[in-house]
DNA sequence: AAGGTCTTCAACCGCCTGTTA
DNA sequence: GTAACAGGCGGTTGAAGACCT
């Protein structure tokens, strides 16, 4: 129990490796496979602790290692194994061949938690971060007081705040629009996944929206700037069912026509809204494992709107193979 | 060109779990 | 049941390079 004493041993090197170093590492478990890591250093001439050895090895040296840049495929498996698995990163290293867990982790720090941040979407939860867009009319308020406070001309800076603050709260029910299309349209959606595969049954984390959201088309809202705007809305293999871009698209397609910007004049709902792109890639579907009886009973239960609620607004994963595997 | 800031990622730290005696 | 050990994991750090002013 405890700790392993191996790497309180003083006079142990530490830091970079040298080539010589990892010319030696590689050699011997080459040689010798790697045996007791704690035994490895002295058996390989190396002045550095087992564990040193072993994530160096596992982590760098290792020859099916693939290195170079992640994939959007691999991204997007990433994306889809963390709505489930959370920061278990050996356990999605498992399900990328040639990725280390390590390398994961750094990728989702450095990469893909800054986008969903960016998004508006909590990177633990995978759900919109809609507490963001309730406290944004309050920071752009106090951002104004400083200024007014620091302005002679108090007056104008006051009539400028008020008109700031109108806009922000109209940005704010906007920005709320985006990401909490109405339930009909998410059950519109709904009944066209059922249509084409009863097993993606789900049902969207959408709230009911309060209030039909008044209409900002006056405004001059450029909409296809957000959209541009938004990371992921351009990747080209975000086309499952359940992917984000599709929500997103869903959304953006729902909040334009809900503020008339798109579909001016129709009743949204007159018409089912289909995604584009709804069925599964060929590729997914030719790489999930044949449905047993079993597996299509837990992957049913899986999907269940009772046992999904609450699921990750990705909700990729229902095309993504190992879906089943884990369900 | 120089200095400051930001980003990336290899490596370390400390805790946890499984195994063995 | 307990202690010691070994391996594994996730969080964090810091050096180095990239980028910005």
């Amino acid at each position: 129990m405890g700790r392993s004493p191996c790497c309180d041993e003083s006079g142990l090197k530490k830091g970079p490796w040298t080539p010589e170093e990892d010319d030696k590492l590689i050699k011997h478990i080459q040689k010798h496979g790697h045996g007791s890591w704690r035994a490895l250093p002295k058996l390989a001439g190396l002045n550095r602790c087992g564990k040193s050895c072993r994530l160096r090895w596992t982590n760098y040296l290792r020859p099916d290692i693939k290195r170079g840049k992640f994939s959007q495929e691999e991204e997007q498996t990433i994306l889809n194994l963390h709505a489930i698995l959370g920061n278990k990163w050996s356990a999605i290293a498992t399900h990328l061949p040639g990725r280390t867990d390590n390398e994961i982790k750094n990728f989702w720090n450095t990469h893909l938690k800054k986008k969903l941040i960016q998004m508006g979407f909590d990177p633990m939860t995978h759900r919109p971060r809609t507490e963001i867009f309730s406290s944004l009319p309050h920071l752009i308020a106090l951002a104004n007081l400083k200024e007014v406070i620091e302005n002679p001309s108090w007056e104008d800076q006051a009539i400028r705040f008020q008109t700031e603050a109108v806009q922000m709260a109209r940005l704010n029910q906007y920005l709320q629009g985006l990401l909490q299309p109405p339930s009909s349209m998410a059950a519109n959606f709904q009944n066209n996944l059922n249509a084409i595969n009863p097993n993606m049954a789900l049902n969207t984390p959408y709230l009911e929206l309060p209030t039909p959201l008044p209409s900002l088309a006056n405004n001059n809202t450029n909409f296809q700037a957000i959209i541009d705007s938004i990371p992921f809305s351009h990747m080209p293999d975000l086309q499952a069912p359940c992917s984000l871009q599709t929500s997103l698209n869903r959304d953006m397609v729902q909040a334009g026509s809900h503020f008339g910007v798109l579909n001016q004049g129709e009743n949204s709902h007159s018409s089912p809204w289909l995604p584009p792109t709804i069925s599964p890639s060929p590729s997914a579907a030719a790489a999930a494992p044949p449905m047993t009886e079993t597996s299509n009973t837990n992957t049913a239960d899986a999907c269940s709107p009772s046992s999904y609620e609450g699921a990750p607004l990705w909700s990729g994963l229902l095309d993504y193979p190992l879906f089943h595997e884990i369900a």
